[in-house]
This record gives C-alpha cells, structure tokens and sequence, in this order.
DNA sequence: CCGCGTCAATACGGCAGCGTATGGAGGACA
DNA sequence: TGTCCTCCATACGCTGCCGTATTGACGCGG
C-alpha cells in the first residue's frame, strides 16, 4: 500500500491539470491515473467531481489574495520598489492558472465572484502604490486599474517574448504610470 | 423540408457556441439541435469536428485581422480620433469570443499562431497611430503593446463595471499614453 | 485475535458524444 | 418517369466518463 494521499493531494492535480489544459481536463479518472490511484480513492475524499471543483476555487482564493502581495511586501519596502517588484513578478510568472481561473470565471458566476474579489484586492494594493509615489488621487485609480488589466492581459498575448515585454514595461510603461 | 444550411452556418454556430460557453461546448449533436437538425447534415457538409474546427478558426481570423481596424479606419480619419475610436469600441465590445480565441490558443499551437499573427497586425496598427500623433519613437511600441495587453486584459477583469471603465481609460489613460 | 476506521481497487450501469452506414426527401434535367 | 445530386434523418456500435455499490488492505487499540 502506497502512502496514502489526503485531499489536498487531489485539489493540487486538480489545478494543476486546469492550469495545463483548461477545465474540460479536470477528470476524475484523469486525474486519480496522474496520482497512481484509482477513482475509489476519489470517492471517498469527495462526494463528486463539484465537490472537488468547488475545494479548488476555495484553495485558489486562499493563495490568490494574498500570495503576490505577500512575495512584493517581503521583498521591497519603500512603494517605488514595491511597484517595480510586482511588474517584474508578474511579467515573468507563468500565468495558466491564473487565466484558467478567468476563463473558468467568464462561465460560472460564483468563480466570477470570487476572481472579482481577488481582483479588487489587487487593484486596491496596486493603487495605494502609486498613490504613496505621488499619482494624483484622481488619477490612481484608473492607472491601477489599466496597469492592472494590462498585467494580466499579458498572460494572453500572442505578441512579444516574454522578457522583451518585461523589461520594456519596467523601463518604459511603468515611469510612465508613476509620473505625477 | 426547410431551407438547407451551408458549411457557414454551422460554423457561425461554431463560434457562439464557443464564444458562449467555450470550446468544450462546441459539440456536433448540440450544435445540430442549436440549428434545428441533425447530425447527418452536419457529415454530409465536414469530414468530423475537426474539420469544423479548423474552419472556424480560419473564419476567425479572416474577420479578427481586419474587423476592428475597418471600422475604426471608417469612423475615424485623423490618428489622435482613430486612437479615441479604438478605445471606446473595444471598451465597449462582448469580448467572449475575442477570450474563447485565446483560452484555446493557449492550448494549441496552430491557433496560438494565427491570434499572434492577429496580434501582431493589431499592435502594429496601434503603434502607427502613437507614432502619427507625435508619441516618440522609442516609446511608441511599448506603449502600443502595453495598451494592446489592458484592451484584451480588460475582457477578463473582474472589478468595475464596464461603462466605467470606458470613460477613465477614455479621459485618464489615453491622454497618459499619448503624452509626447 | 477482533473490531473499527481510513483509504483504495474494482465492477457495474447509465449517459453523452463521436463517427459510420444506410436510407429518405426534394429538386433539376433529360 | 428515371437518374443524379444535394442535403438530411436515423440507427448503430464504440469510447470516455460519471457516480454507486461492494470488497479488500492496512493500522491501531482493546
């Protein structure tokens, strides 16, 4: 008998396969071959595949909220560093998981709900950012949140390698952004 | 006997269903009951799914390529009033299908290339209008790329309501993008 | 040793969806 | 009328996947 798995074991394929594949490959007979298992194992952690589905938007929202912010805050401290932090993070981090998220949003209301508060919570952090650099307080929001939608558009983009695109918005977009 | 269908009404039919619910929903026998038939007229008119597939994506980019930049050519002619154009038309699209493009070309190589190809026609397009309205030329394509990334970051965003959206990038962001 | 709880393997039946084969319907033309 | 072509309906068999039921394996404690 192999060491046995715990839930969380099935949460983590689970959003592993969806960051790889997208929602259609979140499987139970999948994902128990991709752990050595068998589907009675599945069965008896999970009532059904929802079950699963609804523990992995859970799982998502705990590290999504918190995780890049957490990672800039403990990295820099003074606001400008901060910002410069969180694009060079962001730019070169492997976006499936989270567009898989978003794609999965787009068609479920309470995932929409939930990347909706995420996002809020983000675009807050990004707009203190650059209000604490000295944006005009009229102008905060929307740079957040345009900052904000480009970062993840990035994640989507046929154009550009990635450390072209990194690097240019470090040197170019983000002193545009922080201009007073 | 009702009127029969051609090749191009089930790929239509392709598209909304991939832009409504996604590519797991683009199904022979669903999309024969969306139209009003059966399967059979669906393999008399392609040789499997596959086959629909890929015409759906040469559809796609036969209108994506040149759709937006059309209409915003057509409405408007100096480049300071084409760059407001694009802006308030895209701010204001359904994006889904434009989205459904990109999960799956996230997950397939053939159709990563055409929207990269779409991408690139696209961002070039909004780079010419920078430069044309004086944006220096070192700036020029980053800018582009970087606004080109919040235009289609924005048909996933979770936070704000479109309409709002719309007018701060029109009367915040664009004027900052724009700066020589 | 036995009982219990945790965890997992397997068999089973049902459904969705696919592609193939076959026959039907309608229209145009000789 | 018969033939041909275009288009579509239906039946069929197969596969993937789901959830349920049943049994087995292992470890622990009394």
């Amino acid at each position: 008998m192999k060491d046995s798995l715990d839930r969380s074991a099935w949460v983590s394929a689970g959003l592993a396969a969806l960051a790889d594949k997208g929602l259609d490959a979140v499987r139970v007979e999948r994902l128990a071959a991709d752990l050595n298992v068998t589907k009675g194992s599945f069965y008896w952690h999970f009532r059904d595949r929802g079950d699963l589905l609804a523990m992995m938007v859970e799982a998502w929202r705990t590290s999504a909220t918190t995780d890049i912010i957490t990672r800039v805050e403990a990295k820099a401290s003074d606001p400008a560093d901060r910002l410069k932090t969180l694009f060079a993070t962001v730019l070169r981090a492997d976006g499936r998981l989270e567009m898989a998220m978003r794609d999965w949003a787009a068609r479920d209301a309470g995932v929409g709900a939930v990347v909706a508060e995420t996002d809020a919570r983000r675009v807050a952090y990004v707009e203190a950012l650059f209000a604490s650099i000295g944006v005009p307080a009229a102008e905060a929001g929307a740079r957040a949140r345009f900052t904000y939608q480009a970062l993840i558009g990035q994640f989507r983009m046929g154009v550009g390698a990635a450390e072209d695109r990194a690097r240019e918005a470090l040197e170019i977009i983000l002193p545009l952004m922080s201009r007073p």
